[in-house]
DNA sequence: CACAAATACATAACTAGTTATATAATGAGT
DNA sequence: ACTCATTATATAACTAGTTATGTATTTGTG
């Protein structure tokens, strides 16, 4: 058996920590919507939702909706566009704009995917995080506002400068 | 300002959430270790520690010991070898496996890096979790841990078939 | 001793993002 | 009216992993 190094350096690694259960948690929650016949990307789950509530959006909202970067939302917008979820128009307003909307059948399958699937992801995930000391999601929210308040760098050029304890 | 989606969405975007919190955290540390100099990606540091720890270290042992999987660690293995940090040898007991080791100089960045820069950027994490109203840390062992122990879809298999609630 | 199963790793192809840069359109200032 | 700065998006190249598959070696069984 060996050491799990990740788990044992804590917050100097935590940044791979959280990137190896989001993967895990992608790949597991893709199972469950190709065991249910669902034909989409769990990646994809949020940018579905995004437009669902707040459609029309444009590329640069569907980014900060889902919280990646523009050129990730171009692809994510393409992606749904040729899996014929979405529909993609040319703003009438702003030639540069993009407009994504659900097409019928983006919407049909949000409609039975809110009915029928999503609840139950969402209840066994919930149920993962159960039994947790504390609540996870508004701690969560709580580290994203700090990073976005401090990067990192800036909290480390006020650490005073004497040796870090040994 | 648009609604962040995977926020308000909670366990069914958790994944994608934390994804994004754990990029965010890696490519932060990255730009720490370039202003201070430091040779290597923030992802090679959970390498680097487990061949310091644990070494020499097989390439399935550098995965188990990262959590990541084995084509991984080749990966991680090749682009150390190649800077120069890590010496990959044959086993002389199995000509299957791969023995990895530091080198002069990965042993060199290792302890400077374990005196100077590691602390530094474990501090500055911990401040940022520093007002989370639960022990995170633990809360991520405890989170691997049922993921290991009950695949999400053997959660799901196991859900009353009834409607989830409306 | 021979063969099949298992194991260890490398490679190909892929996913899910990122950063850097290019192009087109809009808006502000003179 | 023109020019330059800004904005919106697309594309290229890249990172940090994954899954699938192939090859070489070891082990177990008959």
């Amino acid at each position: 058996m060996v050491d799990d190094v990740v788990r044992e350096l804590g917050y100097l690694t935590l940044g791979s920590r959280f990137r190896r259960i989001g993967e895990r948690l992608q790949s597991e929650v893709q199972q469950v919507l190709d065991e249910l016949g669902l034909p989409v990307q769990s990646s994809q789950l949020p940018a579905l939702a995004a437009v669902d509530r707040l459609g029309p959006l444009t590329v640069g909202e569907l980014a900060e909706a889902v919280g990646i970067t523009q050129p990730g939302a171009t692809r994510l917008m393409t992606q749904l566009s040729e899996s014929g979820l979405v529909d993609v128009r040319q703003s009438s307003e702003d030639q540069r704009r993009r407009l994504i909307s659900l097409t019928d059948k983006g919407r049909q399958l949000v409609e039975t995917s809110k009915r029928d699937v999503w609840p139950r992801i969402d209840t066994a995930v919930a149920e993962i995080c159960a039994d947790l000391t504390g609540p996870l999601l508004e701690q969560l929210t709580a580290i994203e506002h700090h990073l976005e308040a401090t990067p990192l760098h800036r909290r480390i050029a006020r650490q005073p400068h004497d040796q870090p304890s040994a």
